[in-house]
DNA sequence: TGACTCATGTCAGCATTCTGACATAAGCTC
DNA sequence: GAGCTTATGTCAGAATGCTGACATGAGTCA
């Protein structure tokens, strides 16, 4: 097993297993959302803007934690194919508040039970308590890698 | 704040988190082997060659969490710039077992410095029993999703 | 041996995301 | 107001990763 290398070693690795964690739910993610003809990207949209509506491409695009480029190409998708609406014109500044339109909400309302089922999938064998211990560890994470980026 | 709405609470999801945690991750660790001229696939690749010298086209993909596909076309350019090497011809059945190069290893060992130096960053302010209370739960989570995956 | 299943390497085409660039608007300082 | 910085929306091109498909080799089983 080449223990004794002086490189970083994958199988003890928090960051590796981190990547491995996030990769196994992004794939629970992806099956789960296409019977939808959804994906990941596109479901965070339609979720971030039923939770705080009239949020603009940019916040939209940090929440979902991608370009602010690439959520204008879904966006003007989504505009495309009526789940959203944006004003034509900017109320203030160049910030464009986008919407849901109703059928974005149905939309919405289906794919959400196929993702909390993953959601609860992966947090089966856990205790409240180890729940909010993941919690408070990969928010310390978080912190931690931003502080000093 | 709108709480009382049917939808996967993104402020308090672990899912969300966990992505949140990845991005952060992935983002930090792009930043720091820019200098190097690598990405994270890149060194994912490397890194996986130097402690299993002899893995394959498929078993680099797993551990890289691409698919094979796309490592293959990795695998191509890093045989090109004469960072690893694969043998012409499958020793047995197709599997073509790839070696760093002596040039591969060089590189490699500058980019770890970097990105071990990241992990540390990200590991700040946590005890060894919290990193291994993380390393436990992270596990938990990939076997759940997996199991019925 | 033959049929079946599974894993592998690889090619081609497509989808998604990114980087680079530009114009514009808001806020802040002098 | 003038100048600077920052943030935004958007376009264009490039990089990256994925799905689909095919041929091939190994293992299993009747």
């Amino acid at each position: 097993m080449s223990q004794d290398n002086a490189g970083v070693d994958l199988e003890t690795s928090l960051g590796y297993l981190l990547k491995e964690a996030s990769s196994a739910l992004r794939a629970a993610m992806e099956e789960a959302l296409r019977p939808f003809g959804m994906n990941v990207t596109r479901y965070a949209c339609l979720e971030l803007l039923a939770q705080r509506p009239g949020l603009s491409n940019s916040e939209l695009a940090r929440g979902a934690f991608v370009t602010r480029q690439s959520m204008n190409v879904l966006l003007q998708a989504l505009e495309r194919e009526g789940y959203v609406t944006r004003p034509a014109e900017a109320p203030v500044g160049k910030v464009l508040p986008t919407r849901l339109t109703p059928l974005g909400r149905r939309s919405l309302e289906k794919a959400t039970a196929a993702v909390r089922s993953v959601e609860v999938r992966m947090l089966t064998g856990m205790t409240g308590t180890e729940q909010s211990e993941a919690f408070r560890l990969l928010r310390s994470m978080i912190r931690s890698l931003r502080d000093a980026g």
